[in-house]
DNA sequence: ACTCTAAGTTGCAGTTGCTGCAAATTGCCT
DNA sequence: AGGCAATTTGCAGCAACTGCAACTTAGAGT
């Protein structure tokens, strides 16, 4: 009667909300029977048991069993940032960029605990670290369009031939990997180590891993220090 | 008769010699198929028709059917190669690091054609290019330790304690997956462009896929230029 | 030359990830 | 209520991969 959702938009969103919420109860499901009895002894069928669904039903939500695990979050590049990053004073273009590939890390209003347990998964299981690497790997191009675009600020003011694009475009996608290889190398200290089994105390536990933001000025200070050895 | 092999020697290696040929041929056959039909639509039974081995013995010989495709090559680093990298003179760590790195490239006594055909394959199937990289992150921790080892000449006559030490090896860490993504950048400007048609012209495919010394001093030239931005 | 043993090969059956198809179910709108 | 379209599901089937037991072969001893 007068509690009939006569809104569209409350009703509208039902099959998306319902989406996302069996998505979620999946990822869950699939974290946490891998947590406690290890990728290869987990079947796709105990997870859709453990998720109220069939199996039919899990391949729909995701493309293969790796992805139910890791999450389907596609880790596309937000215009604004990307705006900021080009625009930005032009003294730390390696951290900014480092930033900016940060977008893999806990974003606004996600599931703290279900970010934990992945890592810990990443820890026990390096091939599904790899295939969430893989996944950043795919942003590649992305970046490296931005970077080549902020090394390029400055030099308007000069003739600029092909030739000189070109290399700006190589020394673009050539910082972009290495950037990355500096992203993966601050997600395995992230990682909390190997059988440290979890304490009774919590508060050790989220001592153990520290925040983006924290885990980000401190890669950035090694770097810095890194680059100023004499030897190269 | 006369030509009874008396000697051990040779027939020792039989055996030997046998499994490196069959799985030189199921490695071609894979190779070859892989290129015809797309990975997706080669089964292991074709593998195995065109090799006369069956199913089971495949995979006594290879892990995976990736692994067939990719090669079952162990990219383990040299000893002396090793000694020499912490040895050398020390204003170019990273165009050393990336040579100790290059194992991966073609080998001495490797059949070429075997390689370059990998890397076609490399190039339709980022999947497979990304498997081959994995392999490559294996041998991190050893490449990491070589880094600490040299980074760590010099410095013997100062005192040093745990906190330098372990400084140090965040450095050589941090730097490793850097030079790893950079060995990635190399490895990628070294496949041939996709639908290139392999032209009636067998010399200028030659010229496409420049050396691994070209790529690598290349390679190195760019990193240099990059590395003198300014801005970081 | 003959045999014996261990290494290597194979067939077979079974598990698991994953896909296409068509039927059944559900959600939403009129 | 009725109807349309999106989801869900069952079922059948393919392909990768594994364990096991039987078989074949190579190399060593006698």
């Amino acid at each position: 009667m007068t509690d009939t959702p006569t809104s569209t938009t409350m009703r509208a969103q039902s099959r998306e909300n319902k989406h996302h919420a069996t998505s979620l109860r999946v990822e869950r499901s699939a974290v946490s029977l891998v947590l406690e009895h290890g990728f290869d002894n987990v079947t796709v069928d105990m997870i859709c048991g453990q998720s109220g669904i069939s199996q039919r039903t899990f391949f729909n939500y995701f493309k293969t069993k790796k992805a139910a695990i890791i999450g389907a979050e596609p880790p596309t590049i937000d215009e604004g940032r990307a705006r900021a990053f080009i625009a930005a004073p032009g003294d730390d273009l390696l951290p900014d960029a480092l930033t900016l590939m940060s977008a893999i890390g806990p974003r606004e209003g996600m599931d703290e605990q279900l970010f934990t347990d992945r890592l810990r998964i990443f820890g026990l299981h390096p091939e599904l670290m790899q295939e969430q690497m893989e996944r950043m790997t795919r942003v590649t191009s992305e970046i490296t369009e931005l970077v080549y675009l902020r090394l390029g600020r400055g030099a308007v003011t000069e003739v600029e031939n092909d030739a000189d694009r070109a290399f700006r475009h190589g020394q673009a996608e050539l910082l972009t990997h290495a950037m990355l290889g500096v992203l993966r190398f601050m997600a395995l200290q992230w990682i909390p180590d190997f059988e440290r089994p979890v304490g009774a105390d919590g508060a050790a536990d989220r001592a153990a891993t520290p925040t983006l933001a924290e885990s980000l000025s401190r890669t950035v200070e090694l770097l810095r220090r890194t680059l100023s050895i004499p030897g190269l």
